[in-house]
DNA sequence: AGCGCGTTTACACGCTCCGT
DNA sequence: ACGGAGCGTGTAAACGCGCT
């Protein structure tokens, strides 16, 4: 299995042998100008410290590594939660709640109305694994785009919002100076557990 | 380094729901 | 019927990332 972000991907490789079978996850970066590298560099002549580009050449070596293991966690960490062993009503209750944040109140979420479910399934997409999810990463399979919208930005909108609703309740958290947000660990347990409720829900229904 | 434009924020407005 | 709370949406403006 294979999951494209642009040029780079990360992939899933299951290896068979006499014992038994081994699982490998495999980042593989392409365009590395896509991730940031703390490092001096100079401006207006003067040394100094930031996160710059990541260069191509072997200069950055070091930091791919770095990178490519955070996303391999990342990856594995999302894959660890679908055995997840607490109840499903102890994770999605408080978030069925309201919350307040810095002042600002936020609506409860609904993880198992088709809406809401629909919208926090397409962050379980293993591609976000590699450097997070971003708005315009969301909007080509957003499924609820505003009509008459030509540069998009209306759907942009209802995005941001809606990633904004995640962070206040601590599904998402949103990685400093970029406009990229990560899944966290509740964000991924609510998700595993939505999906798993809503699937039995489908199944009732069938039978 | 500068600039374009995508993203975010703040505000106003309308709609729905609920209690009185 | 009325008012308030909660929520979603559109829009303009500010912000700042990232492309050249």
């Amino acid at each position: 299995m294979k999951h494209f972000l642009q040029e780079n991907w990360i992939k899933m490789i299951k290896m068979y042998n006499k014992q038994g079978s081994v699982l490998r996850i495999e980042t593989t970066i392409n365009n590395p100008r896509r991730f940031k590298v703390s490092r001096r560099v100079t401006r207006q002549g003067k040394q100094v410290k930031l996160w710059a580009v990541l260069r191509k050449g072997i200069a950055d070596f070091r930091r791919r590594p770095e990178i490519c293991v955070a996303a391999n966690r990342r990856y594995l960490q999302a894959l660890s939660f679908a055995v997840l062993p607490v109840t499903a009503h102890r994770t999605l209750d408080p978030v069925s709640q309201p919350c307040l944040r810095k002042g600002r109140r936020y609506r409860a979420l609904r993880p198992i109305s088709p809406e809401d479910s629909q919208k926090l399934l397409l962050l379980q997409d293993g591609r976000f694994a590699i450097e997070g999810i971003r708005n315009r990463d969301q909007q080509a399979d957003w499924p609820d785009p505003a009509s008459n919208d030509p540069g998009g930005k209306r759907t942009a909108g209802r995005i941001t919002r809606w990633l904004r609703l995640l962070t206040a309740h601590g599904l998402l958290s949103k990685i400093p100076h970029t406009q990229c947000y990560r899944l966290t660990l509740k964000g991924q347990s609510v998700i595993t557990c939505a999906l798993r409720v809503r699937n039995a829900d489908m199944k009732k229904l069938v039978a």
